[in-house]
DNA sequence: TTGAATGCAAAATATTTGCATCTTC
DNA sequence: GAAGATGCAAATATTTTGCATTCAA
């Protein structure tokens, strides 16, 4: 990876210690992690970090491009650093967000079809997959209340 | 569409006035509101309900699979009385929402692929495409702000 | 009549803004 | 030194819960 500073530089953003950091972060997670996951954990190097800060942080560093933030539904918003089109994986049961690297598409290709079906100019694509990991699958409740759901309602 | 009271019954809903115009306005609807947007076109008829009245309505009818629920990334719920799986536009601009509906690919296939590549349990799929609809395109700002942020990060 | 639905109010959760102070450049 | 970043606090927006009253079955 190319030197921070010089990336932060080139879009106009200070090198700071906290930003630093929250990027490293960020760049080294595949969790997928709220913003306030990231403040709990830039806390242990920096106690006294508000959480604004992270905030802020994030935010801008969404803004210029270094991560992407997205809404798997819980109305939450989690930021990646990935910043690649790419599908994820969110356990009904645990929260848990994968990326999901093996989809056999590139998902950047239903930009085009989406723009010839709706005639939109599209930029980017969000595609989300619910369900159950193998570590919950097991141990969740019987009633497939989910499937129910979805396949038992009127039509 | 079957009688509504019947339906109702059937997933041991009881039927209200306030129940059944919210589910007829959902049905009639390829808007996808917010609990909210319900809220205030409901008053037109029942001017003394309460939001709360309509939140819970939405989120029973919601469990009980007469809708789903989705959140486009502005971290608000929106409902749609479409629930089998469909793709789904956000404009960047003016924040409409709307179905995908001649997207060629069956998304629902999409949910053999990702269990495949995830070994989990796939129960539903979202896919949500995010760009400027025909009546934004022209009038928003010249920068491309959005697909900047998506090109212009680090790699 | 009895449990579910409604209406009102308040709590809980997360995002966002304001402003004084400090730091990077 | 000036513009941007940080830290603290409060405002905002939405979802969610509690409870007394009303209503559908």
């Amino acid at each position: 990876m190319a030197d921070i500073k010089e990336l932060f530089k080139k879009k106009g953003l200070r090198t700071t210690p906290q930003r630093e950091l929250i990027y490293r972060l960020l760049s080294g997670s595949k969790a997928h992690p709220t913003a306030e996951h990231v403040y709990r954990e830039v806390r242990k190097t920096f106690p006294a970090i508000s959480f604004n800060t992270v905030y802020k942080t994030v935010r801008s560093l969404e803004e210029m491009g270094f991560i992407q933030r997205f809404n798997t539904g819980e109305n939450i918003y989690r930021y990646d650093a990935n910043v690649s089109p790419h599908p994820h994986f969110i356990c009904l049961s645990c929260g848990r967000v994968d990326d999901v690297d093996d989809f056999p598409d590139d998902i950047g290709n239903y930009v085009h079809m989406a723009a010839f079906a709706t005639h939109c100019e599209i930029k980017f694509v969000n595609l989300h997959f619910y369900g159950y990991c193998p570590e919950c699958r097991g141990s969740r409740p019987k009633t497939n209340t989910e499937e129910e759901k979805r396949n038992g309602g009127p039509d």
